[in-house]
DNA sequence: TGTACATCAGTGAACGCGCGTTCACTGATGTAC
DNA sequence: TGTACATCAGTGAACGCGCGTTCACTGATGTAC
């Protein structure tokens, strides 16, 4: 830490420019690539604007990515992790079990949607080949997840409870299309004056109280 | 109409290929930009190639369309178009009024995403430029007043009711979120086993009867 | 501790490609007289 | 009805561009002895 040519890959946050090898590569390009989908939209960005960013060749992205879908499959597997660990904070600052907890976890989920809106149309648009990785179904799983233990533990039920499916998944259609309505017009048609909040536990109230099979 | 050669325009369903005056390339034009986006998603279409498949050369499309996002404007506006006449029959097919002509719209317009999933994306991806159009924004607008007339309706409340406002937008962001996760993950991580039809009645009863702010 | 060497992670030049758009053009169409 | 002409709606060749990807290369790094 006295030297800091010898170790410049230890202060991740600084670029470090004059490394020949690079430190962290795969995880700039990442960010880059986040950045460039935020300023152009899904599939607005490419592997050689990528690497220009990361301060590297054209070229160097092959050495850690076999293909342009391979680096698009990573940003989107970050961001579900993101995502997940989002939802999973926002329900843990609430009662276990309360309504706002269920709340908390859409708030969480619209409120990635508002942070990077690019990013949540790609991992949520297929744009061909990216659908398919077993290990982003799985992540998607896993997110949905927090859905079904926040509705279980509201509802009192196991979360394997045919009920608690279909409630949790009822939630989780109105805050993703609630996301993507913020997303796209934002505020132009208008979410007809209701905040995030009032949105999200009428929501959340009147799906897991309302008797469905009436 | 006895003479084929001299009026090749009459048969819009059939290819005028031996025309010099093409009749509709417009039209072709937004089809075959139609049939691209469902095949290679949004903005997985060009400009040439939608020009090859309407058989004209790739400077063709430069006479009707001032450049490739006034093309996708044009099938935006289009599709938007036939959305809100599909809304409006399915309302009509019930009693006015009732829960089935909410529930109604909603399906048509989750069968839209089903049926034209790339279009549908399209319509609700900004892709940069198409989505501050006037003419998109107001029939935007348009499609929401259908939704706002089915649950005033129902509600027996005028349409500017905010109670109505806000309960329409509520149904619209749901179907919304149903249509994106059906075509997202066509029956992967599945809709925990609810058809459409069940899901639209459960969230129109439980948005439009639950007391908001309660 | 020093040296030899395999491996890693870059470079930069090059490739072929398809795209958006423009241009001068030309054949077909519709209209005025 | 026939002719002259403006306009319309195409053609096809060409442009410059940026992209994805490959290639032979080279400097830096880590390890075995």
């Amino acid at each position: 830490m006295s030297d800091q040519t010898r170790d410049p890959q230890s202060h991740p946050g600084v670029p470090p420019k004059a490394a020949y090898h690079h430190g962290d590569l795969p995880a700039q390009l990442i960010a880059a690539v986040r950045d460039l989908v935020e300023l152009h939209g899904p599939d607005g960005f490419s592997v050689a604007e990528a690497a220009r960013r990361a301060g590297v060749s054209s070229a160097a992205p092959y050495k850690h990515f076999k293909d342009r879908p391979e680096i698009l499959r990573g940003v989107v597997s970050e961001a579900m992790d993101r995502l997940r660990v989002a939802m999973q904070t926002g329900a843990a600052a609430h009662p276990h079990g309360s309504l706002e907890a269920v709340a908390a976890v859409g708030r969480a989920y619209v409120d990635f949607a508002r942070a990077e809106p690019g990013v949540f149309r790609l991992v949520f648009g297929l744009t061909e080949g990216h659908q398919n990785a077993p290990d982003l179904l799985a992540k998607g799983e896993g997110c949905f997840g927090v859905v079904v233990a926040a509705a279980a533990a509201c509802m009192r039920l196991p979360p394997d409870d045919p009920d608690v499916q279909s409630r949790a998944y009822m939630l989780w259609s109105c805050v993703h299309g609630h996301s993507f309505l913020t997303i796209d017009m934002k505020h132009k048609v208008a979410s007809a004056g209701i905040d995030d909040w009032t949105y999200l536990m009428a929501i959340s109230h009147a799906v897991l109280e309302y008797p469905l099979r009436a």
